[in-house]
DNA sequence: AGATGATTTTTGTCAACCAAATTTTTAAAT
DNA sequence: ATTTAAAAATTTGGTTGACAAAAATCATCT
């Protein structure tokens, strides 16, 4: 049989002083830096207890929402949310879905052409600069025998090059994709052969970007995905 | 002068609960489904009071990752994080970005036609269906005069195309990208010939899609978003 | 003026109590 | 024996009060 009536939905307490303190900051009611008044006063005027108040308090903090510090003149504050608390939730959700490394990789082969040819188009001598530095340090990596895959300015050399395209959205994609990736490619603990492809790799789209050659560079950087994705799978077949 | 020690953190003990029960649930050492022990015991086992504890559980609930329910048999309980707490976040974080519609459609513009084309490969007659149904619905709301721009089958049509293709990544981002768009369009309140130039482009998708016809899929949804785009700039532009 | 210590503000933690919700058990009735 | 209803047990939800710890402010002494 049906249900006549609704089931009178008993929210918890703490979750309507989050969805309220919540959407006076989407709202641009508060904005980041401006101060909520400390327990004592949100206390009253929400007419709750305190330890009501702090679990609403603790959870919007876990958002990156507010932040709180104690002490005189302390208290919550609102923030803005940054992008590693953003990443993190996100990363929590995948953790449950079954995905693999070939579909970051179906991403990468999506959006990093795309990426490499917006970067030989607009990109000012300032971020060749940029991205000449990234990739000596990249060069200095292998020169000294570690393990160039997976390191930090592995990553950074493509998110870089999205950087400048002034697209936050592309650009935290991008960042989340490779970081994704360079976590599974770093316990695959390639060799060395592996490195010098991706050097080399690297190297074409960047002679490609300072040519202004966007052509090329879309061109070369599908090339370095496919290598990479390849060679992926390869070492992820013997294990 | 630099720091002779280090400032000697102290971490909040809520915080270090929270570390500890999410890279257990990360580890794999907590398996959705599976109960926490009951408040009383966690209370005993951490060795905090039960308000400390509460406020910990109250933050693992907010970023998802489990459920409380009360009364006997009850308790904490590992959940999987779905999709609408992590957009949530993802979209907290956007908000204190600043980013355009533009920025929305650039990302469009590179993967749904990678998505059409796609569809158009690998369609079973199944999806075929649900697509056409799909169709169906958005216009019969255009038929009966209610806005299709912004509605959940104008979304959904976007996004079912995604949904077979198997990448849990990508139909994400189509997800979150379709929805923050709608969210838009519909404060924009476009008109009936809006609307029509919509569902006439999702038609010669479809039909592009039905005949397996790759190149004409993904020409055709280029297409769409381009004129939806342009048309999004110059209602914004009269705004 | 500058350092030092006391005071004040504000969050962090703990403890004990009662209320509400939900399952399990028990008991009764058919 | 099966169904139904009441009672009990379990577990979270919420309140109050108290004290500790951190950090800024203010007063005091040199």
């Amino acid at each position: 049989m049906q249900q006549l009536f609704t089931p009178e939905k008993k929210e918890k307490i703490s979750s309507l002083i989050i969805r309220q303190i919540r959407t006076a900051i989407m709202q641009g009611r508060l904005k980041p830096g401006e101060a909520l008044p400390p327990e004592k006063e949100l206390i009253t005027q929400f007419g709750v207890s305190k330890h009501t108040l702090r679990e609403a308090l603790r959870a919007l903090e876990g958002m990156g929402l507010i932040v709180i510090r104690r002490g005189a003149g302390g208290g919550p504050v609102v923030s803005r949310v940054d992008w590693e608390t953003a990443r993190d939730s996100f990363a929590d959700f995948l953790h449950f879905q079954d995905f693999s490394l070939g579909h970051l990789s179906e991403v990468r082969r999506i959006i990093e052409p795309y990426i490499a040819r917006r970067a030989a188009e607009i990109f000012t001598p300032e971020a060749d600069a940029e991205l000449l530095a990234l990739h000596a340090e990249c060069r200095r990596l292998y020169d000294e025998g570690e393990s160039l895959v997976g390191a930090e300015a592995e990553i950074m050399f493509h998110v870089l090059l999205g950087k400048h395209a002034g697209n936050p959205v592309l650009w935290v994609i991008l960042d989340f994709v490779n970081n994704m990736l360079a976590e599974a490619k770093r316990k695959m603990k390639p060799g060395g052969d592996f490195c010098l492809m991706v050097l080399n790799g690297h190297q074409r789209i960047v002679d490609a970007v300072l040519a202004r050659d966007p052509d090329g560079a879309e061109r070369w950087m599908r090339e370095h995905i496919l290598e990479v994705e390849r060679e992926l799978e390869r070492l992820h077949a013997q294990a």
